[in-house]
DNA sequence: CATTTGACTGCGT
DNA sequence: AACGCAGCCAAAT
């Protein structure tokens, strides 16, 4: 991990992958919500940057909008999710449903962290 | 350079 | 609520 060098995104998938590490623990963005923070509506591009370099990345924390974990992964995303404790919607018997009302992180808000201040 | 492919999304049936 | 269809976007072939 941290292969690449924050802040010089050579190409939208080195971007993705900043977007994707800064989703902290307990916390999901959906794939148009990556893309939409990039500055782009490629949904699929990010799901497909994912594909290739997500391996590298907590990709668990980055789903549909329909709040479930790319397909034929759930399984695996879910144990991340029970991990973290991260906030699902419904039951863990069939189809792992995150609760993207409470779940749903904004890279933007960057948590109160006040501890180097400088005036 | 043009075509095809997706870990997607939203709408209609 | 589930399934199908069309739109979008960047990368890979």
């Amino acid at each position: 991990v941290a292969a690449w060098q924050p802040g010089a995104p050579d190409s939208f998938a080195e971007a993705v992958l900043e977007v994707v590490a800064d989703i902290p623990a307990g916390r999901v963005m959906t794939y148009g919500d990556v893309a939409a923070v990039l500055g782009s509506r490629g949904a699929r591009v990010v799901g497909q940057v994912m594909a290739r370099y997500g391996s590298d990345v907590p990709w668990w924390r980055v789903i549909r909008a329909s709040g479930q974990p790319p397909v034929c992964h759930e399984h695996k995303a879910l144990e991340h999710y029970v991990s973290e404790d991260t906030p699902l919607r419904s039951s863990t018997g069939s189809g792992v449903r995150v609760d993207l009302a409470s779940a749903r992180w904004s890279p933007e808000i960057r948590w109160p962290d006040h501890s180097n201040d400088s005036t």
